[in-house]
DNA sequence: GCGTACAAAACTGTATACAATTTTCCTGGA
DNA sequence: TCCAGGAAAATTGTATACAGTTTTGTACGC
């Protein structure tokens, strides 16, 4: 069989991709169950392709935290990572240092490009605390608005490196995120608050406070998280 | 054929691991030149192995930034990364978030965790000293107590998660370190400077103090070395 | 002499065969 | 009933064949 499913691998060269997003969105979304085992052959034979894109994908969802190797004295058993508290406080805290770095140089931006960057964010803040304020609140709508918050600000500011920093990082993050958006989602207000300091700081021209509120961002929401998630995770289902 | 080498793949699972480090150490050190092209049954050839192995040593150095993927349309072709001064100054600076966070938790240990700390990096620091100053400079030495010097605390006090990215991050910059060492090995004065303030930071435990201390240090040594880098990393000779 | 076109070589992506090891499960005995 | 032993199944690691694409080299025409 040279390509069993020419649509899943139209591009040459995408297929591993195409297994990777895959593998990662059901991780993300917890339908792959934190402690489950993965299989190559499985999963090779559900996407159709063969054990080597498979292998691809395993590899960069290993390396960027998604899935543990679970020793086994010698071969390496991929199994999808455990949601902690521990580890999503740290992760945050992470976050926090990279996201604060982008704001920091964002603070120094020309002008023009940091007031326009003010608009934006203030334009994105409004419309979270409008979804977080709905009566039955959209997940995925307010995690969206969220996300786009703070991207909005590394993409404007921080260097390729940092961006690849960022890319690498924060998408490990994104579990946390929709389990926050999900037990937390009544209780919003603050996040908008931090939000607004982050903009005051950026549009007054203050990398230092910047930074600090970026990080006190995070670190409020890590704590506010951590109250809420103990074994939680561990059960695979929310 | 099975196995050609034993010897290089006694381990089951190794093999990968081998062909990784030695790819490595031949980009970090210089002698695969920034830009080189990077030739899979080449490698595989050489190291007695098969494709297989290789390609996974190939993907983690791509992962880590070591080569990069010169597009070509459809096939990617891996190529050493360039040395830039602009990706010097974003790296070091990432670092310096990383090792900085690390150095603000190393400031909130308990008093005999951290005085114990206190010790070792103020032995290692005194040896650095002692390296920077000989008359004819062992570049290997500096760069490896340079090195034991921030990797003591970031052991010491970071969890599993910042330690993960620091392992991620910070093998990058030894391209740029052991340039640095080999450029400006006749006045590291400074660094041992900014060493004794990281150390005192974190003896009066204050975290800030030692957090801003570490962040200084990187960005003084990436501005050092962004004034002698130009050019000379796309040569791929030093 | 230079450029273009075509053929050949090189190289990567994918699939698959095989080996080695680990896990599972069944059977027999205490 | 429970435990031990062992065989079979499962799973990963490695090697390699094959296909498709890109690059290279050469020869021919201008």
């Amino acid at each position: 069989m040279k390509n069993a499913d020419p649509a899943l691998a139209s591009a040459r060269g995408a297929t591993p991709m195409v297994v990777y997003h895959a593998l990662r969105a059901l991780i993300v979304r917890g339908q792959l169950a934190p402690g489950s085992r993965i299989v190559e052959t499985e999963v090779a034979a559900r996407l159709r392709v063969s054990r080597t894109p498979v292998r691809g994908a395993l590899q960069r969802l290993a390396h960027e935290g998604y899935i543990v190797d679970s020793v086994s004295l010698q071969q390496s058993r991929p199994t999808v990572a455990p949601l902690t508290r521990e580890d999503a406080l740290e992760l945050f805290s992470i976050v926090g240092e990279i996201e604060g770095l982008a704001a920091r140089s964002a603070s120094s931006l020309p002008v023009a490009q940091r007031e326009a960057l003010v608009r934006e964010l203030t334009s994105i803040n409004a419309r979270f605390e409008r979804a977080s304020r709905a009566r039955v609140p959209k997940h995925d709508l307010i995690y969206e608005l969220d996300e786009q918050f703070h991207r909005r600000y590394v993409e404007r500011a921080a260097g390729p490196r940092l961006r690849a920093l960022h890319d690498a990082v924060k998408p490990q993050a994104e579990r946390y995120e929709r389990l926050y958006v999900s037990l937390l989602s009544r209780d919003l207000a603050p996040s908008v608050q931090e939000h607004s300091a982050i903009i005051a700081a950026i549009a007054s021209a203050d990398p230092d406070t910047a930074q600090r509120a970026v990080q006190v961002n995070w670190r409020n929401a890590a704590a506010r998280l951590g109250q809420v998630i103990t074994n939680v995770g561990e059960r695979g289902q929310w």
